[in-house]
RNA sequence: GGGCGCUUAGCUCAGUUGGUCAGAGCACCGCCCUUACAAGGCGGGGGUCAUAAGUUCGAGUCUUAUAGCGCCCA
């Protein structure tokens, strides 16, 4: 979004230069003691037959049942009654556990039990991990097939039996019935000869979380094997003070507290992969013994000797080289000391472990320095029901459809704005419609200045020429732009989206054209100095949404733009001119406003047609007056308004609604139209909301705490509304009685 | 089980370090095809800010608890 990119430097990491890039760091990682091979239980995909990381484990909620069997003790005629998700791994069994504080049990540690179908001969041991709560309190255990159950077969020397091939059917360690079945049909088959036997003491329903394979999604095994392992405890290190320190900074900045959390309880990463692509890992075993290797970016140099590991590497193990890999490192050069560190990282807060995470550590091993400065984590794109669009789940609409349908930059701007800061975006279609129609409201507002404003018009204007609207709207283009550049500065995308679209809705569309078409068609030097006003004010309009929205911006900024102007994607934003900013014509361009609106209102709820225009009396004072008259033709037009009369003196016409603004009483005669009921309807409510109000404020101003306590500028500003509601209060109730 | 986050108008969300009469878009109601725009203009209705307690002169905003929802990790 917003980003131009440089398709010269496009890289993929399979590319010679990074796949050298890839294998150096392998080697250089091994020379330092941080790459090992280990024989180890890991997690193990059976669709791809690979291992795979702890990171492309998904855990899902999974409805199965919890099965008890009773195994029988030898030389008693007790029974042990074990409960278990996985059936299946019961052949692979090496001992039952029980706590060794757990009275039921205590008694039988030490003994064997006889393992059903299987027939072998296995321990009761106590172990400390067993929950006495959990269950029937006793539980199988199948070091080989369990990270748990692991972990008691190494503190209890049990034997470690693999059940399993590398697609997760039975191999020949189980009794011959069992082999080649599916782990699913061996599920079954246990089950049912479990309880032929009498062994099945029953059968619960049971929702429990199960890992699956994010790429074959399918339950993952954990499968004993050997792999190459990396260790993480040292190459944390930098990269969780650099971020607690906030040399490195994320937005929102929620995601340290997740990223402090992984960072600090990492384990070592499985980095090798049974797949045929991939950078192959660089390791070498030596024909006459296998146990001597040799490590190298070219190989040994005696190759017909030695076979290359048949192993890849996990795809993260190369992309989180990135920040420098693709500046050919470790060759120095320029690109390599130019683009690292870079600035700012914009990613997923999904690959925050995958990817940021690493490419922070990879940094700091290899370049010894951050690989940037701020990492900006956008928001999630779910569909209604909260899933998380994806390619598999077939729940993501097609860009190009949407394109087609709303327009590239409609759909842009409108997921911009309806991107909550920080949070994952609900994705419906309706929330493009605001984008489409805002991008046809620019479009049109740009047809309108191009159709009566001249293409050479000059770009400077004199200050003396300018009148209230084109202070007020220079003044709201000065707030809008450092709006802007602050949100953006702070990586607040949606809200400098929302700024845009509201100084080029409300302030320029429907304020600023609408006053400046009174003054278009005279033939006068301020209709020039209109003109003027409304283009440039339009240009910085294109150039501000142009991050959001290139193609259509682009497009008005070639018939926009001064002939010497360059193309707008390489123009430079629009500064903040200080002169321009504007408080008093703020304050006074409100005020008319106003005036205009709440004339607006009365028409509205009186039920005057349009073409037809009303008097305008109104009682105010000396300045009050001056501005009315000053403006009075754009109030004439904005709020069809024949005549105007302003006098301090002036009084109620008879058959008038009223409206006060800025403590001016505004009366539209109405002979013959007016609704005495609606008008009373409307001075009562606002009567009140004003009683109301009045007691909340008037509590506060007599609370003597407040009055102590609150700053003086707080009590100053209650005092100051108070009095105006108060103004407003009583000539309402007058005007409000004068009805009756 | 642990962590993170959310709960403000019918819906989607703003609401910056506590202090302008709680805002926007969509939806809804009324009027209008006014030569930029009906994908529009003008106006209007609608909220005890999840619940409860606490801190404070003052809480949508801070603290704690509860409920519901979502995500991540084990």
């Amino acid at each position: 979004m917003g980003c131009s990119c440089d398709w010269d430097r496009e890289r993929f990491t399979m590319d010679v230069d990074y796949n050298n890039a890839v294998l150096e760091s392998f080697v250089d990682l091994y020379n330092k003691g941080m790459i090992y091979k280990g024989f180890r239980l890991v997690n193990w995909c059976p669709i791809s037959q690979s291992a795979i990381s702890d990171e492309e484990v998904i855990h899902k909620e999974v409805k199965g049942n919890l099965w008890n069997f009773r195994y029988p003790i030898k030389d008693s005629d007790e029974l042990l009654i074990v409960a278990t998700t996985r059936p299946e791994t019961m052949l692979g069994d090496t001992a039952v556990a029980v706590h060794p504080k757990d009275k039921r049990f205590k008694h039988l540690i030490g003994k064997q039990v006889i393992l059903p179908l299987v027939k072998r001969e296995i321990p009761i041991i106590g172990d400390e991990y067993v929950d006495m709560e959990f269950g029937t309190g006793c539980v199988k255990v199948t070091p080989a097939h369990d990270p748990n159950d692991f972990n008691i077969g190494k503190r209890h020397d049990l034997e470690f039996i693999n059940i399993m091939n590398d697609d997760a059917s039975l191999n020949s360690n189980v009794p011959e019935k069992y082999r080649n079945l599916s782990r699913e049909s061996a599920r079954e088959k246990i089950v049912h000869d479990l309880k032929s036997i009498d062994c099945l003491e029953k059968t619960e329903d049971y929702i429990h979380k199960v890992g699956f394979s994010e790429r074959g999604n399918v339950p993952i095994e954990y499968y004993m094997s050997s792999q190459w392992f990396l260790k993480m405890s040292k190459l944390s290190k930098p990269g969780l003070q650099a971020v607690n320190d906030g040399l490195i900074n994320f937005h929102p900045e929620h995601w340290v507290k997740t990223y402090n959390h992984w960072m600090e309880n990492i384990n070592d990463w499985c980095i090798s992969r049974q797949l045929w692509w991939g950078h192959r890992i660089p390791v070498w075993y030596h024909n006459e013994n296998k146990d001597t290797i040799h490590v190298s970016l070219k190989g040994p140099p005696d190759p017909e000797n030695w076979s290359q590991d048949e192993d890849v590497l996990d795809t993260w193990a190369s992309s989180w080289l990135w920040p420098f890999a693709v500046h050919k490192w470790p060759e120095k050069n320029q690109d390599l000391s130019y683009y690292y560190p870079t600035a700012s990282l914009v990613t997923g807060p999904d690959i925050i472990f995958f990817w940021v995470a690493r490419m922070i550590m990879s940094g700091f091993e290899f370049m010894n320095e951050l690989p940037f400065k701020d990492v900006y984590f956008t928001s999630i794109l779910r569909d209604e029901s909260g899933k998380k669009f994806s390619k598999s789940l077939g729940n993501s609409p097609d860009p190009f459809t949407l394109f087609d349908e709303y327009g590239t930059d409609a759909v842009r701007f409108g997921i911009m704005l309806m991107a909550p800061q920080g949070l994952d975006v609900l994705f419906s279609s309706k929330g493009l419609e605001v984008g489409r129609n805002f991008i046809n409201k620019l479009w049109n507002a740009s047809r309108f200045v191009l159709m009566n404003v001249e293409d050479d018009i000059s770009n400077e204007f004199l200050d003396d020429d300018l009148k209230l609207p084109e202070l007020w709207i220079l003044n709201r283009l000065q707030i809008a732009t450092e709006r802007v550049n602050k949100h953006l500065d702070n990586f607040n995308f949606n809200e400098a989206a929302k700024v845009v679209y509201e100084f080029t809705w409300s302030d320029y569309c429907d304020w600023y054209i609408e006053i400046a078409k009174t003054s278009f068609n005279n033939n006068d030097s301020y209709a020039e100095t209109v003109k003027i006003i409304s283009k440039y004010v339009l240009r910085k309009i294109i150039i501000l949404l142009h991050p959001y929205a290139p193609f259509v911006t682009e497009e008005i900024w070639s018939k926009i733009k001064n002939e010497q102007d360059s193309d707008l994607i390489i123009s430079s934003w629009p500064k903040i001119q200080k002169e321009w900013i504007n408080e008093s014509a703020d304050k006074e361009m409100e005020i008319l406003k106003n005036v205009i609106s709440s004339v607006r209102t009365i028409r509205s709820q009186m039920n005057v047609p349009p073409n037809i225009f009303c008097d305008m009396v109104v009682k105010c004072k000396a300045k009050q007056k001056s501005i009315l008259n000053s403006y009075s033709l754009i109030i004439k037009s904005l709020a069809k308004i024949d005549n105007i009369e302003a006098n301090k003196d002036a009084t109620k016409p008879p058959q008038s609604a009223t409206a006060i603004v800025d403590n001016m009483e505004i009366f539209i005669p109405l002979h013959g139209i007016i609704d005495l009921d609606v008008e009373k309807d409307r001075l009562q409510k606002r009567i009140n909301e004003l009683r109301m109000h009045l007691t909340n404020v008037n509590k506060k101003l007599k609370n003597k705490d407040f009055l102590d306590r609150a700053p003086e500028e707080v009590i100053y500003r209650e005092k100051e509304k108070k009095e105006n509601m108060v103004l407003e209060f009583d000539k309402i109730t007058r005007n409000f009685e004068m009805i009756q």
